[in-house]
DNA sequence: CTGTTAGCGCTTTCAA
DNA sequence: TTGAAAGCGCTAACAG
C-alpha cells in the first residue's frame, strides 16, 4: 500500500498526501483529514527506504560498542536507545569485541548502510583508522567514554576520579594500594584510571604500588589471587572496572579474606549489580545510561545543525562515588 | 558516488557495475574486473535504500526486547548480533521495558522501517496484539524464550527445568521450599517456571508451598526479606530468575542468614555474572546467546524460504544446571 | 492550497 | 556478455 493508494482513495495527488504527512500545516484542514482518514483505512505508512532515498536521510543512526556482556555498555546502549526512540530515530548496534578490524568493518558497513551518523563508544582514538574514515567521510560521529582533544566526547575524568578515590582510601588509613587493570594498551580510558592511581599515590607522598595488569578476563582470578597470597599484600585493591573488582572480591574470599576486613576493593563503571552484591560493591560510579543519552543527543543537535560536532562540543560529565560496603579501615599491624 | 560514476569510470553501463555486485558469473572476467578496480578507486559502495526500494528487502531485522538491564536480554541480543553480523544482516534493537503498548508502537515502527522480519523477545502471545499484526501482515517474526503453540519459538522448557530442580533440592534434603516470582500475570515465562514448581512440590509428595510474588523489583529486598524472618522460615529459595536470587542472597545475608549454611538459594537464567559472585550462584542455565543465534538463524532460513514459518518450526533448546555454591543441605532441626 | 514533474540509486527484464 | 529503459515509493521545486 504505497502513497498513491492513498491519493486515489483520497481523490487527491501524492504530492498532497506527501504534505499531509510531512508537512500537515501547507494543507487545508479538509484536505488533511480526507487523507488521514484514507490513510489510516489502508493502513498506508510511508515506505521509508524511498523516503530515505529521496531526502538522503534515514534517521538511523549506527552505535558501535565493543560487547553487551559487559553491563556498563549494556546500560549505555540502554540510554542510547531511550533518547533515540524519543526522537524517533532507529538505531543499529554493532559489536566489535574489542577488535579494531571489526570496528573498522562495522563503520564501513554503518557508512554504507546510510546511517546518518556513529556513536562509538569506548574507540580509541590513539589508534582507530575507523575514526579517521569517518571523519573523511564527513559522517557525524560522537565517542562515548572516550577523552580526546580532537573528538567530540562525552565522557568524565577517570584520571581525577581514581586520583580522588585513592585519596579516600588513604585517609580511611591504606597504605598498601594496588590497582589492578586490564590491558592499558588497547583501552585508553584503563590507562587513565591507572594514571590517576599513579597521581593519587604519589599526592599522597606514597611510593609507587603495585599495578597488576590482566590481559584476559578469565585469568583475571588466578591472577589476583597470586597477589593476595603474597606477604605484604595489598590492604585495598582499586580495580579499573567493576566486573573485575566483583572477580576480585571472589578471589579474595577464595583466599581466605574477608572483603572488606581483611582487604577493602573498589570498582569503577557503577554497574546496576554492584549494588546488590554482598557486600554491596564500592565504586566509582558513571552515568552509563547518561553518556548513552547525551551521546546521542549531541549527535542529533549535530545532524540538525544545532551544534558544530568538533572537540569543542564535547561534555565532561560528572563522576560518582557509591560507598558500598566493600571497604573499611585496614586491620592495625600487629 | 553512485553506480553511475562507478560505470563511466570503467566505461560500462550502469547494469554492468550492478552485476558485477550481484551476480559477478554474469560479467566477462574483464569487464569485472576492470569494474572492480573502478569501484575500489572510487571508494564506491551501494547504496543500501536504493537497493531496497529496488528489491523490497533491506536486510534488516528487527528485534523487540524488553530492556538490556537483565543480562539475560544482553546476552540474548549479543547472540543475536553476533548470527547477524555473520550472515550480513544488521539488526535494528527496540526496547520496551515490558509495556505492551510500547511492544505494539515497536512492531510498527519497525515494520515502517521496512525491516525484513523480526525477533520478538520473550513477548507474551497471550496479551499481545503486536504478534496479531505481525501474523496479519505477513511479517515472519520468530519468538525467542517463548512457548505458544500457535507461533513459531525457540526457548527451554522452564517448567519441566524447575521441576527437576526441586527434585534436585529434595533429594538434599529440603522440605520447606519458597518460590520467588516476578508478576506471573504479564509473563508466561514466570508462570511456566511457577507451574514447575508446583509440579516439583507436588511430585516430592510436599504441600503446596509459598510463592511470594515480588512486583517491582525494587521492592524485592524487602519481601523477601520478611519471607525469611517469619518462623517456619524456607531452607530454599527457587527463584525465577537470576536477578531476583542475588537479590534474594542479599536479603538473606542482611537478615543474619548465611548462604548456603542457613538457607539455599536458586535462580534460574544462567546469567555470567553469577558465576563471579560468592557464593557463585546455583542456577538453572538457558544458553542465552544460542538462543539469540538460532532464532535468527531460523528467521534467516525463513527468509530464504527454507523454512516455512509455523509452529512446528519452533525449537525446544536444553536447559543446564549449573551446581554452584549457593545451596547445601539444610540444618538438622533442633 | 494543490497538482505536475523530475529524480534520488539501484536492479532487472528485454533486446541486441 | 552487455546496454537501454522502466520503475521501486517518495519528496520538493515549480507552476498554477
Amino acid at each position: 500500500v504505497s502513497i498513491h493508494a492513498v491519493a486515489s482513495e483520497a481523490g487527491v495527488s501524492a504530492a498532497t498526501v506527501s504534505r499531509v504527512f510531512n508537512h500537515p500545516a501547507k494543507v487545508s484542514q479538509a484536505t488533511r483529514q480526507l487523507v488521514e482518514e484514507a490513510a489510516r483505512g489502508l493502513g498506508y505508512a510511508p515506505n521509508a527506504s524511498a523516503r530515505t532515498l529521496r531526502t538522503q536521510q534515514s534517521r538511523m543512526l549506527g552505535v558501535v560498542l565493543p560487547t553487551l556482556l559487559n553491563p556498563v555498555f549494556a546500560e549505555c546502549l540502554d540510554g542510547i536507545a531511550q533518547a533515540a526512540a524519543e526522537q524517533g530515530w532507529a538505531i543499529v548496534p554493532v559489536m566489535t569485541h574489542y577488535q579494531l578490524e571489526q570496528e573498522q568493518r562495522a563503520v564501513e558497513q554503518l557508512t554504507a548502510g546510510n546511517v546518518d551518523g556513529l556513536v562509538m563508544v569506548v574507540s580509541n582514538p590513539a589508534d582507530s583508522q575507523a575514526l579517521q574514515r569517518l571523519r573523511s567521510l564527513g559522517r557525524p560521529y560522537v565517542l562515548a567514554y572516550s577523552r580526546h582533544p580532537d573528538h567530540p566526547c562525552v565522557s568524565v575524568d577517570s584520571a581525577q576520579a581514581v586520583e580522588s578515590l585513592v585519596g579516600w582510601l588513604v585517609e580511611m588509613g591504606h597504605r598498601r594500594i594496588a590497582m589492578v587493570t586490564g590491558q592499558t594498551s588497547v583501552s585508553d580510558r584503563a590507562q587513565q584510571r591507572c594514571e590517576g592511581f599513579a597521581r593519587g599515590m604519589q599526592r599522597a607522598g606514597l611510593p609507587p604500588a603495585t599495578v597488576l595488569q590482566v590481559p584476559f578476563i578469565e585469568t583475571a582470578s588466578v591472577a589476583i589471587s597470586a597477589l593476595l597470597r603474597g606477604r605484604e599484600r595489598p590492604t585495598a585493591l582499586v580495580c579499573s572496572n567493576d566486573l573485575l573488582a566483583i572477580r576480585g572480591m571472589r578471589a579474595a574470599r577464595l583466599a581466605g579474606l574477608d572483603v572488606p576486613r581483611d582487604i577493602s576493593v573498589v570498582g569503577f563503571d557503577g554497574i546496576a549489580i554492584g549494588e546488590d552484591l554482598m557486600p554491596m560493591l564500592t565504586t566509582i560510579t558513571q552515568p552509563n545510561a547518561e553518556i548513552g543519552r547525551l551521546s546521542l543527543k549531541l549527535l542529533l543537535s549535530a545532524l540538525d545543525g544545532k551544534v558544530e560536532l568538533g572537540p569543542r562540543a564535547s561534555l565532561s560529565l560528572h563522576h560518582g562515588f557509591r560507598a558500598g560496603e566493600s571497604c573499611a579501615p585496614p586491620l592495625p599491624t600487629r
